[in-house]
DNA sequence: TCACTCACATACGAGGCGTATGTCAAGAGG
DNA sequence: CCTCTTGACATACGCCTCGTATGTGAGTGA
């Protein structure tokens, strides 16, 4: 029983280091939020960040692929919920634009971690959200609803529509009337795909 | 005569820092790019950066604003130069997609510009470029080609849808073949927004 | 010629990152 | 019960960078 005590104070201590985090980098943005502040108001020094972590860009990394993990099931609750695959798909990029309106996915995810990571589409878990948009597409494709176009190119411009939707909604004075703007228009562009063009139920 | 002589080498110090910041900002990203350096690159100081600029962010304001223009005026030219409104807009955002190829655009324009001076849609010059897709969509709805969508909205996910083809083929280990696909998703994506589901000449 | 301006260089202070070193609790073994 | 080892974390240090305050010399007008 007391085999486990130091493993369980890491891992807590861990939890907290990315909780920080979160709040840090969304409020701060990763280049002006300081480890020392960061890891004191968890009542921690850099010594144990830099213990648990790489270093800075490390702990970046950990905070993306929680935020990652929990966008994508968030994602999956949205298309199961959906009466139809095509009707999900739309869902999803609605959804989609609205979490992007959350500051801590925006600052995060859209803006630093590309910046300071890479290009999003070489993260680990790579990028979830795009996998669960592809296997949507694949799924259409195959009830011959969608044209046979390729999966992976249509999933990451259907993404990246949403994703300047939502930056665009995010930075408007009226969200709320631009909201409803932009996903009109990812209605219309996402019905290109569609091989009647007729939209189905 | 002499008169201008102070102003004219003030305006080539000017340029010689933003070319130097061109250079420096696009191969080691904005955050690793060092004022000392780049300065001692050109044969100046920080002295001189911090008398020309506000600081270092008003220098990669300076820099973007002068890629922005630049990309606005080739994507003029080509679509000047297609046949048709609507194959226009298509070329556009092959061309677009192309840019974005080029570590430049793509380091300063895509990645870092949007992470340190914020969201894109609030850049002075007002991002050129989607000024120059809504015009194009505006006249192509005034010509009953494309649905009566919200011009701002179509033109902005549209741009989007392109942008993150560009940092998908860009990160491609075979940017060519990648490319085809990125761009064909593209084309059918805009066909969304025809009224017709036919495709135009 | 002389005073003034201004573009730029130099010098300084503050702060942040990463690492090397110290420290103390938790388990292992006798 | 005592010692030794391990490892999670704290502390201390050096290096670099940014921004600013101050110095300086060329250019300009009278």
């Amino acid at each position: 029983m007391a085999k486990g005590k130091r493993a369980a104070a890491m891992a807590e201590n861990r939890a907290k280091l990315i909780r920080a985090a979160r709040t840090a980098f969304a409020t701060q943005g990763y280049a002006d939020a300081s480890m020392d502040e960061l890891t004191a108001a968890v009542g921690l020094t850099r010594g144990a960040l830099y213990h648990n972590f790489e270093d800075k860009k490390g702990l970046l990394w950990a905070v993306v692929e929680q935020i990652d993990g929990e966008m994508a099931e968030r994602l999956r609750i949205v298309r199961e919920q959906a009466p139809s695959l095509w009707l999900g798909l739309l869902a999803e990029g609605s959804a989609y634009i609205e979490m992007a309106l959350e500051p801590e996915i925006q600052r995060i995810m859209l803006l630093d971690g590309p910046a300071v990571l890479g290009d999003p589409s070489k993260w680990p878990g790579e990028n979830a959200c795009l996998d669960i948009t592809m296997r949507t597409i694949r799924a259409l494709i195959e009830e011959g609803i969608v044209k046979p176009v390729d999966v992976e190119a249509a999933g990451r411009l259907l993404n990246g529509a949403a994703l300047s939707a939502a930056l665009w909604v995010a930075a408007a004075d009226d969200p709320k009337s631009v909201l409803n703007k932009a996903v009109d228009a990812f209605r219309a562009l996402a019905s290109g795909l569609l091989r009647e063009a007729r939209e189905p139920a």
